[in-house]
DNA sequence: CTGATTTGTTACCAATTTATAACCGGCTGG
DNA sequence: CCAGCCGGTTATAAATTGGTAACAAATCAG
């Protein structure tokens, strides 16, 4: 299943990328109105998550040039207070709305209506997994080699689930915050200390980790040894 | 026994799949309005729930559709505040009507009730097993190696029953909850102090569990040792 | 109506989880 | 150099969770 994400905030679109990829979607994205309809074209997606306001080629646009060719299934994505813009967008044959700012649990849960409704059926995220790590993310496990290596909480499972669906790409602190507490809810303090956490229940030496590599001043990164 | 369900909101429809197919049902589905027809029509059910609002094809549609035909049994579902669309659908030759969010259990009751309306017979549902309990849902009772463990009351019943539906597996807290008490129901106390009663009647060591396992901070699962 | 059973409510405790603050060493830019 | 930031570490406080128990309210049978 393929998503296609218009949005010219560049942080944004990366939140909105990482949701997607969890809930088991490849993900393309563009970051103004040409080069999506150019990735629409080449990619062919299943469903496009589309900003309207672009630069060089506006949201209503694109939706208009895609719905004159077929009926991909699109959510527009809109600030408060243009309502109008939104209207314009339902009546061009745009699938749903979202407002920001969004949460991105209520995102995925738009994107799988919508995928219902136009007949796909949504993917099945599979286990987790990375060299020799398992993420048991129904209960909340890390298994080593088949065998139960730690029992982890709630949070440190969201943590880690990002890290696997990323493994070997380096996250922002941002990125990471927004996922495991969702918008407004985390800071720096807290995901420092998950880290240590986490890494304290997975790596055997917690104090030079061989899976949780620390990019200093950027984020952190799942590294496949 | 074949009842078809049709409702575009997915959630909702497994529970009611789900409810239905305890019950003794043979469950299918379809998600719109025009895939309704065609399933109606392929595989001629015993009974039909049928939401209202509904992509492609309207729900009054197809009940519209359905009664030009023949007289399956339907049972229409709406949300609160459309009462005239239910006025409606009766006029158009519907059943009975159910308000969203309604219990699992109400349902299967309007639905006896009308297929024992109509003259059909009520299918009896087969035991549950695991490992070495048995659940007798018609007397409430559970069984270890063929003989009487415990009688339990309707809701350690209905509790334990979709523990042993979904054996092995993860069962979120709300999951639980509304499929206990129905939507809008029952609260997180409620089934900690349920669980608390069933470990008492069929573990043989209620603090340490070993059929009803515990996973924090999610929800309960029923593990096959 | 009475008594037993079932269910809901509240409280308490222990354990766990999460948040916050402080400290330290290294690095960096001025 | 050094002030400030960053990340790891440690310690501690606050919040949440689950198990247990006692009791009140509702329900049901005789």
């Amino acid at each position: 299943m393929k998503a296609l994400i218009v949005e010219d905030d560049l942080a944004l679109a990366d939140v909105v990328a990482f949701t997607l990829r969890r809930a088991g979607f490849e993900v393309i994205k563009a970051h103004d109105g040409l080069s999506a309809l150019d990735r629409w074209q080449s990619e062919v997606p299943d469903l496009i998550i589309l900003d309207l306001n672009l630069p060089k080629l506006d949201g209503l646009s694109v939706c208009r040039q895609i719905r004159s060719q077929d009926n991909t299934p699109i959510i527009i994505l809109s600030v408060c207070g243009e309502e109008d813009d939104i209207v314009c967008g339902l009546k061009l044959g745009a699938d749903d709305y979202m407002i920001k700012p969004f949460s991105p649990r209520q995102m995925v849960a738009r994107a799988e209506a919508i995928l219902r409704r136009s007949g796909n059926t949504i993917p099945a995220p599979g286990p987790l997994t990375a060299d020799d790590l398992t993420l048991d993310l129904s209960r909340c496990q890390v298994l080593r080699n088949e065998e139960l290596l730690a029992k982890l909480t709630p949070l440190e499972c969201r943590l880690l689930e990002i890290l696997l669906l990323n493994r070997g790409q380096v996250l922002l602190t941002d990125v990471l915050i927004d996922h495991v507490w969702g918008p407004e809810g985390g800071d720096r303090g807290m995901l420092k200390q998950l880290v240590y956490r986490l890494r304290r229940k997975i790596e055997c030496n917690p104090s030079q980790p061989a899976y949780l590599e620390t990019i200093s001043g950027i984020g952190y990164s799942f590294t496949r040894k």
